[in-house]
DNA sequence: TGCACCCTGATGTT
DNA sequence: TCATGCATCAGGGTGCA
C-alpha cells in the first residue's frame, strides 16, 4: 500500500466509557463518583475504570479496590457490566460506520475511521469530527473524545490529548511539534516496562526519542521494536486501517478462591471455565485449532501451555480435555502453587457447518 | 539452508 | 501498596522440504 495520498483518519475513543454506560443507565449517578470493579471472588480485586468525579480522589484503573474504598469510601462501586457496555458499544459503531469508508473496531470503546475519501481536507475532516461527536452524543447519549491526523498513531494520540469531550486535529505540517513535547509513555505501544528502559537512556520526551538513531534503538530493543520507536517517534505509520473480521483469540482467566496446587481443584476450574469459552464460541460461531492453559503463580508470574489440533474444532470436550491434560503437564513440570487459571483458543476461524470434528489424534489418553 | 508454523512470556490496558 | 481480565505480539524453537 504504497499509494502516496495523503490520508486522514479519525481516532474516535468513548470517554471513561464503563462509568458513562452506568451514568446513562442510572441518571442518579450523574455528578457522583462511580467506579466500575472487577471482584476477585475472595473478596478482593481491581478497578476496571472510574469517573471523572472518581478521579479527583485519585481512584484510577488497575488500582485494587481495597484501596480506592480508602480513597472514597461512599464513592459508588458497581460490578462490570460487560453486556450492557457490548450493546451500547454497537449503537455507536453503527453510527460511525455510517460516516466512514472503513471502520476499525479498535476494542469495545474505541475504533479507527479512514475518511480519506468522505472529506477534502482538515478544516472539512474537522467539522465531521464534530458532528460525528454531536450525532453519538444525541443518539446514544455519551460523550467521546475525537483524533484527526495523517496516521493512526497520531490520529490515537490526538483523541487522549484534551479530555473528555475533546476534539484534536493534528496536520502533516503539525506533526512534530505536537509530538516533540509529550511524553514517550504517550505513544501508544510504550508502557511502563518500555518507558523505564528509555528513561535510562535518559529520555523522556517523544522529541528525545526521536534524537537516538535508529542502530541504538536496535541495540536495546532488537529490529522490529527498534525501527518501530524510531519511526514512532517521528511520526511515521504507515499501518492502513483495515476492517477486523473478528477477534484471534477467546479467554477467560478467574482467581482462584484459594491458591492451590492441586490438581483436581484446578481441574474444576477449567471445566468451568472451558464452557464459558465454549459459550462465546458458540454464539460466534467460531472453530477453534489451538487451545491454551494459561496459570499464574503465586508469585504473579504467568506461565502458557499450548496445544495445537491437527484440524479446527468446536466441541466443549476438544477444550475441556486438552485445557486438561496441559494442566496437567504443567503441574508435572511445575510444581508451584496457582494463583489464577485460565483457558484460551486461538486460531479461529468461522465454523461452517461442520457437525463434529473428532477426527484429530488423541488416540492414547487415558480416560 | 530457508521457511512456516508453533509455543511462550512480555506487554499494554482497563 | 496489592495486584482483574482480556487481547496482541515478537523472539526463539522446531520440524520439514
Amino acid at each position: 500500500m504504497s499509494n502516496n495520498q495523503p490520508r486522514i483518519i479519525l481516532h474516535v475513543d468513548m470517554d471513561y466509557f464503563f462509568a458513562q454506560c452506568e451514568e446513562r443507565e442510572h441518571l442518579e449517578l450523574k455528578g457522583k463518583p462511580v467506579v466500575i470493579c472487577v471482584y476477585s471472588g475472595r473478596g478482593g480485586g481491581a478497578v476496571s475504570t472510574s469517573n471523572y468525579e472518581a478521579r479527583k480522589f485519585g481512584i484510577k484503573a488497575g488500582i485494587p479496590i481495597s484501596r480506592a474504598k480508602k480513597l472514597k469510601p461512599d464513592a459508588v462501586f458497581l460490578p462490570v457490566n460487560m453486556e450492557l457496555y457490548r450493546s451500547i458499544s454497537d449503537e455507536v459503531m453503527e453510527i460511525l460506520r455510517g460516516y466512514c469508508t472503513i471502520l476499525e473496531q479498535e476494542s469495545v470503546d474505541e475504533a479507527f475511521c479512514d475518511i480519506t475519501g468522505r472529506v477534502s481536507g482538515f478544516d472539512e475532516a474537522k467539522l465531521l469530527a464534530v458532528r460525528i461527536k454531536e450525532d453519538i452524543r444525541q443518539k446514544v447519549g455519551l460523550t467521546c473524545s475525537a483524533g484527526v491526523a495523517p496516521n493512526k498513531l497520531i490520529a490515537k494520540i490526538a483523541s487522549d490529548f484534551q479530555k473528555p469531550d475533546g476534539l484534536t486535529v493534528v496536520k502533516r505540517d503539525e506533526i512534530l511539534q505536537f509530538l516533540v513535547p509529550l511524553k514517550i509513555t504517550d505513544l501508544t505501544g510504550v508502557g511502563k516496562k518500555t518507558g523505564e528502559r528509555l528513561n535510562e537512556l535518559g529520555v523522556k520526551t517523544i522529541g528525545e526519542l526521536s534524537k537516538l538513531s535508529a542502530d541504538e534503538l536496535i541495540r536495546e530493543f532488537g529490529q522490529a521494536k527498534g525501527i518501530w520507536l524510531k519511526q514512532a517517534s517521528q511520526g511515521i505509520d504507515d499501518s492502513p486501517v483495515v476492517e477486523r473480521e473478528g477477534t484471534e483469540q477467546i479467554g477467560r482467566i478467574t482467581t482462584l478462591k484459594e491458591d492451590t496446587k492441586d490438581s483436581n481443584l484446578i481441574y474444576e476450574v477449567i471445566d468451568g471455565l472451558s464452557d464459558e469459552v465454549y459459550k462465546k464460541l458458540e454464539t460466534r460461531k467460531l472453530s477453534f485449532k489451538s487451545v491454551t492453559f494459561v496459570a499464574i503463580s503465586t508469585d504473579f508470574k504467568t506461565h502458557t501451555k499450548t496445544h495445537t489440533l491437527g484440524a479446527p474444532a468446536k466441541d466443549l470436550e476438544t477444550i475441556k480435555e486438552s485445557a486438561r491434560r496441559l494442566a496437567k503437564l504443567f503441574l508435572e513440570e511445575h510444581p508451584v502453587t496457582l494463583r489464577r487459571v485460565g483457558v484460551r483458543v486461538a486460531n479461529l476461524t468461522e465454523a461452517k457447518g461442520q457437525k463434529t470434528l473428532g477426527n484429530f489424534e488423541n488416540g492414547n489418553k487415558k480416560r
